[in-house]
DNA sequence: GAATACACGTGATTC
DNA sequence: TGAATCACGTGTATT
């Protein structure tokens, strides 16, 4: 019934009580409804009514019209304020392209992380591929998987396994449904955060000898449950991908 | 130098092919420089050149002007394509409001995915909340935590625990980092996805349920891990928070 | 017809 | 200087 959207001076002081007093010079106050020179010649009490009337709605378009830009602006500057970029104001238009972006960013990392990511995959498989996107480390990372059906002892042969490459772990997920299991690790190449930049090749020869041992856990793995089915169990899913 | 952020009207038409034709009236050729009438009775070859001078730099500012709105409008009406509300056209202003609380979510779903998720905390602890917001679905759901020392005995415990509790489980994940482990499980209450409506009570009592099973589960582990401790090695960190 | 939202052209300002 | 952005008031359409 009111401001289409529920929108009132009130939300806007709630929101938007950061960046004022910027370039904004307007004066808001300057009424501006004295003394107008009258621009046709006519006279009348009818004539000056209605002319009175006219000026004062236009006043009141112009104001809102400032008010609405007001929100608009408002707005913009929270949205400036996420895109947190560097020193001095940036464009209207470059701002907005900044934060689609930024929304396409998170959505796909969303994606990645809610669905997909850490659920298991019927097929067996190890993966190991860069992760360098994920939050502008400049530090070289990748990301190993290992996806097959759960055993119990895989877990200690990963972490041999993984305590033997002596890696820098930045996190080490796992994932069981049904009677599958996923396993995510995220390493680096590099000690410390202040080591930017990374010897590549090493880290590259890192990544294979990563994927190698990780493909003979997989292996043994699966030739022990083959020996396991084949000995009570009728035969099942099993094969690389 | 140039355009202060690489902008042009290729990279506009590359990325803006869509939502044409709207409520843009302007005619885009009408150019309006022929026949000015001269305000003021000067004449002169001087004066007219500096009048059409004028009047040319007056259009170019206007059409700079109309090519600037141009690009925010479709900076905008992709933003208008990502919250992919209902029906039609949203306010600049709700639309751009609307932006914000979604990178807000998006933000905090990254933030909530990436840190602290899954990685172990240094205290031992059960947990089991709502799990409502994720994805909207209208399912009753919860999210169970267990976070403790690792130890290989309490995987089996765990699924054993799980497996009698017959959950319906949405997903399953758990993280190691040194030498503590964090598991996270998801329920739900509801059987298939057309049975929103579920009884919220008996949820509850569900969540209750698993709750104490956890506990016990982590008291188990922790007693046997103190055994190990008190036999092996000195005395460590060890208690719930 | 009041309220609202948008596009437009223009003056001011900055680099 | 000109090219860029911005805020402003106004015209116009939709409700």
């Amino acid at each position: 019934m009111f401001s289409s959207s529920g929108y009132g001076d009130l939300e806007l002081l709630n929101q938007c009580w950061h960046e004022f007093g910027g370039s904004d010079g307007v004066s808001r106050d300057g009424l501006l409804l004295s003394s107008s020179s009258s621009p046709s010649e006519r006279v009348g009490g009818k004539n000056e009514n209605c002319e009175a009337k006219a000026l004062a709605a236009l006043k009141n378009h112009s104001e809102a019209e400032r008010r609405r830009r007001e929100r608009i602006n408002c707005h913009l500057s929270t949205l400036r304020g996420f895109v947190a970029s560097t020193h001095h104001k940036m464009d209207k238009a470059t701002l907005l392209a900044k934060v689609i972006s930024q929304v396409k960013e998170l959505k796909k990392n969303a994606m990645e992380a809610s669905k997909g990511f850490l659920i298991p995959m019927e097929t067996d498989e190890v993966k190991v591929e860069p992760y360098d996107t994920k939050l502008g480390y400049g530090c070289m990372s990748y990301m190993a998987t290992i996806c097959c059906d759960y055993q119990p002892e895989i877990l200690s042969d990963l972490k041999t396994t993984l305590d033997a490459l002596q890696l820098q772990l930045v996190k080490s997920e796992m994932s069981t449904l049904e009677r599958r299991m996923k396993n995510v690790f995220v390493f680096t190449c590099c000690k410390g955060d202040n080591s930017n930049i990374v010897n590549v090749e090493a880290c590259q020869s890192i990544a294979s000898v990563v994927h190698k041992a990780l493909g003979s856990v997989l292996e043994k793995a699966s030739t022990s449950m083959e020996f396991a089915l084949r000995t009570s169990y009728p035969n099942k899913r099993r094969r690389m991908c």
